[in-house]
DNA sequence: TTAAAAAATGTAAGCGCTTTCAAACGAAAT
DNA sequence: ATTTCGTTTGAAAGCGCTTACATTTTTTAA
């Protein structure tokens, strides 16, 4: 690999010059200037990021702290986000923390070692009093949803409890007042938003909020199927089921058409998040829409305002509305 | 952020005794060990990675690059890799190439500049010569999903012509005679080698490979639709669709239950590549394992093993064979 | 006790760049 | 021609580490 050296002494000029070509901050009169661009090319020459960030403070790169590399959820959040920065010349480095407390400090430890400009956390294991020292140790911090106190203009966050609400709203207003909902596990924030929700559209229209007909999940498949089992066999005249994330909806859908029940002429099902997958079920999933495109795209726009200047077009929103989208599982009683 | 300097001043030693406690590769005795370990600690620092990498030449990070940061084979890819890494010590940097042949090459660029041990490439439009070149330029290169003339044993397929095959052969062991196919675009090798697979089970099979029972698609759910248009207009006949990945096929079973046909009745679909939805999709596709996981895995072993010795406990694979998931979508004539 | 060998530590150069400051240069003004 | 001022270039320090080599300290053997 040539260096910044080889490539002042073919063109004949000093090391700052070369420099000065390479990052366009400076004047260099034309002549010269195609002197070390042809001295560049004719050696191949690639910069050295390595050194340009250790001399220049500066890395260029955004780390991104996802819980897991694949999943559609995270898939979106990551292809949104990189998209973003990278039309910017930025670029993002990303691990995964597993939804565990060592795992994610870990994770962040070497994007902070890796002196990456900024980060953008989705960060579901690690304290909020350890995001709050982070956000003040000096790197930027995005948080993208969860909501930490102290730090709201940092975080970028659905409005959970609103798209719980209007999950269970859809199912009062089809007429339905036996009403099971399969929470996610209530350690985490959105769960708990989503939960408190449901709760509030059952105040509101005047059902009672009868401890059988909740079951506490885990947000995956098979703590769907148990919920059906559980709240089907506790509330016979069960007709509708609120889930709190797509996967839980798709395994009580399974469990519900093995207990010989048609969806949804015989039990209704709602669920949460509108992963790809949703609309692939049968019958077609109707759900709440979570803006994952838009929480991402805006934790991305402030970074760039925020650490690079570049100013953003929209302004910088912080929660984002849940939509429901109606498909084929919710029907009227 | 403490440096190195700084914890050497406070521990009363050298900066060549910091790195070596850091670093571990030297004595130390145990006195001046923790002397230098509780400076450390008590000025919270934490090594420079781009200082050290510019030092010692190494960064234990390896580029790997994808297409795409969202979907599930993907997704699998990045998981895989990332985690038999990671337990190596040793970092991951994804990229996106967006099947763009200069996004690839900048893509590469970055993380050649990025100064990565080894890269994993998962490149579709970038070429042959290319690739050949870049293995040649020093960097350590495994390739996926891509079989290279002249670099064999960096490569790491499926043997995706055995696994069309396997498809086509499902369809007419199951009693098929007509038998249409749709491809995916022919500039990829992967979509060339599993109509090769197709054409070579008829071929065994003494059934007339009739052009009109071919359609190129483009991998995406929507050409799955066209396809299944083009083929069933033009051969009312037909009862069996083979698909060369399982968007198509999701495309192709709406289209034809728009059709008003009943899979697998009146129309059998098989898919290719078993992403995570196929088992969601209505009935549940069968369909052609594809084998990125081991691909994924036995990639990140050759660079454990050529880059950093450390032995793979498996002998170094490159072909992978896929196999045939048996679900609902593929009934007997 | 002393010399030799082994272990522990320190010194300093260098990794490939950026950037400040000073020097050299060229054109316009006198 | 000389001065002046803006423009272009170069010299050199430094970013935070690693590592070869030199030096000092400790241990072992005689």
């Amino acid at each position: 690999m040539a260096t910044i050296y080889e490539v002042s002494e073919a063109a004949g000029v000093s090391l700052a010059t070369v420099s000065r070509v390479m990052n366009g901050n400076a004047r260099v009169s034309e002549r010269t200037r195609q002197k070390v661009l042809d001295a560049m090319d004719a050696l191949g020459y690639r910069p050295n990021a390595i050194a340009q960030s250790l001399a220049s403070n500066r890395t260029n790169s955004i780390g991104l702290l996802v819980s897991e590399l694949h999943g559609s959820y995270f898939g979106e959040l990551m292809s949104t986000i990189e998209l973003i920065l990278k039309k910017h010349g930025k670029h993002v480095i990303i691990t995964a923390g597993h939804v565990e407390e060592h795992r994610e400090t870990e994770a962040i430890d070497f994007l902070t070692s890796r002196r990456c400009d900024a980060l953008i956390l989705h960060a579901e294991a690690v304290s909020d009093d350890y995001l709050t020292k982070l956000g003040k140790s000096g790197v930027p911090v995005a948080v993208v949803n969860r909501k930490v106190e102290g730090m709201e203009d940092q975080c970028f966050v659905a409005d959970n409890e609103n798209g719980g609400y209007l999950a269970t709203k859809a199912a009062i207003d089809n007429g339905h007042k036996k009403i099971g909902y399969i929470s996610g596990p209530l350690f985490k924030q959105d769960a708990t938003e989503r939960l408190n929700g449901h709760v509030r559209a059952l105040n509101d229209a005047g059902i009672d909020n009868e401890p059988t007909l909740l079951f506490e999940g885990d947000y995956h498949e098979s703590s769907g199927q148990e919920g059906f089992g559980k709240l089907f066999s506790d509330n016979a005249d069960l007709s509708v089921l609120v889930c709190a994330n797509d996967e839980m909806a798709s395994g009580a859908m399974t469990a519900a058409r093995e207990a010989g029940l048609n969806i949804p002429d015989d039990l209704s099902v709602i669920g949460f998040d509108n992963v790809l997958f949703s609309r692939y079920l049968h019958p077609k999933l109707t759900t709440i829409n979570n803006p994952v495109h838009s929480m991402g795209e805006m934790a991305a726009a402030w970074i760039l305002e925020n650490v690079y200047d570049i100013k953003s077009p929209e302004p910088i929103v912080h929660v984002f509305e849940p939509e429901l989208v109606e498909r084929d599982s919710l029907g009227p009683l």
